[in-house]
DNA sequence: ATGTCCACGTGAAGCC
DNA sequence: GGCTTCACGTGGACAT
């Protein structure tokens, strides 16, 4: 993920290590690389000293004998620490960064990263499921109907199920009239599926008049297109059609 | 975030610890009590042996002086050590759900915990980018003046900017009866957006007569509600008057 | 007092 | 060989 720039070897690139510290490396290790000599003196002299103030004690080198092994294995290991220090940090910021992603109401109460990232986990799921049904949404509103799984072709345009019920669509200044008889009982005509089309098709409702008959309703709807150019009334017509009968 | 079960101290609850294990434990640890017995025994007699077969040796135990301290040191070590343990299995296991949940392309070249988690974060960000286009997406094909940048917080009740307009809502039956009395022109007054108002309230529109007066218009929307019980008269009101001034 | 959580240093395994 | 990543055991901080 990240590597070792030059001269940043064995000394840290930040001010602050960890804003916890731990008090590890209290004055060496910050001036250079002269804080390596005495890290490995007194790692090297760790023999039997029990001073507790240089807590880490990795013992001596038990490896193959070889010589100096001793001085290299502690330079690779404070090495080594180091840049495993870097990680932590690293996979640390990353932390926060995720969490500071999550919405507030899947962060409340946990606090440790083990519940950030289980909620991360599961806002994750949550989104996707979300965009799935935003775009299933988005292609019904679009009345694409996966041109696909469309077996009401049939019935588009025959009408012969449908109790007679005449659609009929004119133009008229910069919007659409439209004529609606119908013999259906109040409850069965839904008014609401040719607003919902009419508003999809971006055709602004202006009036909608509703007279009723003995035996069924006329509707009068006056609308205007925000864009004329798209305006197609057979189209339209068959639209609301289907979406009455749908 | 997950608690120590009765009868499960000391040990694990799972066959395999760790698919990784290192063979750090290869026969005791997984028999029952006495393998405490054995560690025990085993690190407090860690004084000077070099067998590098049992590799962890924490030493003694420097703490102020109290007897059998050694002993209860150690116990809780290893049940702090086991405790541990579970905590990174965890973290592993949330770790590859989270995995799991990137799409493949996100997760092709990169192997590494830190690629992973940095992944997880940039897909979260790229999925709230799209969930917020889809949102406004919709809204703007329902004509939903986008709901949550509505600054107009201010105007919702006041109207004092708004040419007389006066919205009532009254129930009636299994629906409620609006009268939207208003005094602006045609092209100002949008009655498409109380259509989507009422549609996405899951309010049926069943009629919808509009009378042209000289100065303004009056429209009576008759919509009956799915569910009455969730119907607020008021706040339908509210909403409504919003829709109409945004 | 007890439990939970995090950072540390370290050895080993995997990958150039 | 070096370099990176991971799991480990451990101590300490914090909360309960």
């Amino acid at each position: 993920m990240f590597t070792l720039q030059p001269g940043d070897e064995l000394v840290f690139g930040t001010p602050s290590i960890s804003e916890h510290d731990h008090k590890l490396f209290p004055d060496n290790l910050i001036t250079g690389h002269a804080c390596i000599e005495t890290n490995i003196i007194n790692f090297s002299s760790s023999s039997s000293n029990n001073n507790n103030e240089q807590r880490d004690l990795p013992r001596f080198r038990p490896r193959q004998g070889q010589s100096r092994s001793r001085d290299e294995y502690n330079i690779r290991r404070i090495l080594h620490r180091n840049i495993e220090r870097r990680r932590r940090q690293e996979m640390s910021n990353l932390y926060t960064s995720l969490r500071s992603l999550l919405p507030l109401d899947h962060v409340k109460g946990r606090r440790s990263v083990c519940d950030h990232m289980q909620e991360a986990v599961n806002y994750i799921q949550h989104m996707q499921k979300n965009v799935q049904e935003l775009r299933s949404h988005r292609d019904k509103l679009k009345k694409l109907p996966n041109l696909s799984s469309t077996k009401a072709a049939a019935v588009s345009n025959g009408g012969d199920n449908l109790p007679n019920c005449s659609v009929t669509v004119e133009v008229i200044r910069d919007g659409v009239e439209i004529l609606i008889s119908s013999s259906m009982k109040n409850s069965e005509f839904r008014l609401s599926r040719v607003l919902a089309e009419l508003l999809e098709r971006q055709l602004n409702v202006v009036t909608c008049v509703s007279t009723n008959a003995k035996e069924g309703f006329l509707h009068k709807i006056q609308a205007e297109a925000s864009d004329m150019t798209k305006l197609d009334p057979l189209l339209l017509q068959e639209r609301l059609t289907k979406a009455i009968i749908s």
